[in-house]
DNA sequence: CTTTTTGGTAAGCCATGCTTTATGTAAGCG
DNA sequence: CGCTTACATAAAGCATGGCTTACCAAAAAG
């Protein structure tokens, strides 16, 4: 049940900016702050939401480090969507077969 | 690119279960109210911003106001969702396949 | 046309949390 | 060892926003 947890993080508009800046793969945390107009500590403490949410990884490389996606809490948040969006759908579906049964009485 | 609505939106643990309510179907404002510790006036506010963003619909019927899912502002989040599942675990094989060259060099 | 039912709107309070400046820390470098 | 690089953590200010109480609106019932 973490998609809360992920749904809750990616609600910033800045956090989800820094989130998004590694889908094309890792980046270090600086590199990551000079694509936004924060400062480079308000990047550093949405990487660490998202790191205690378990969206993203770090790895230590010499004096930086590098941020990565992590796939477990992103499948979770995936997955409720999906599941949501079926739900949804076959309500829909059922709700056009009811009004065509209505019209054919 | 109405995801970053739906997401911000979907944010509050509160908002999040009303909208979960209607996973099962279509309900009026006042079923959906008794079922949380807040009060009708907040479930009402929920349900204004939900709207807003495009993720339910209202319908009147007499006095009451039946609520629905909207499918297009939820189709639009779980197409981004995929979107980022499907890069993050393209780049999950790649480094994967990386790690597997460096090792046989 | 008054009353009841079912909701929405307004105003205000208060907590959460995002941001910045300032300071701390750990690894490379000369 | 200092010094620089690269980043985290701390403290504080301030805005956002969710909750409650109080009030308003419209449709049905009698």
């Amino acid at each position: 049940m973490a998609y809360q947890k992920a749904l809750t993080v990616l609600s910033d508009p800045t956090r989800r900016a820094v989130f998004e800046g590694l889908r094309d793969g890792p980046a270090p945390a600086g590199l990551l702050a000079k694509r936004f107009p924060v400062s480079r500590p308000a990047v550093s403490q949405h990487l660490k939401v998202l790191r205690d949410a378990g969206l993203v990884d770090v790895e230590r490389r010499g004096t930086s480090r590098i941020y990565s996606i992590r796939l477990d809490a992103l499948r979770e948040l995936r997955d409720w969507i999906d599941g949501f969006w079926d739900d949804a759908l076959l309500q829909y579906k059922e709700a056009l077969e009811r009004d065509d049964g209505h019209r054919q009485n």
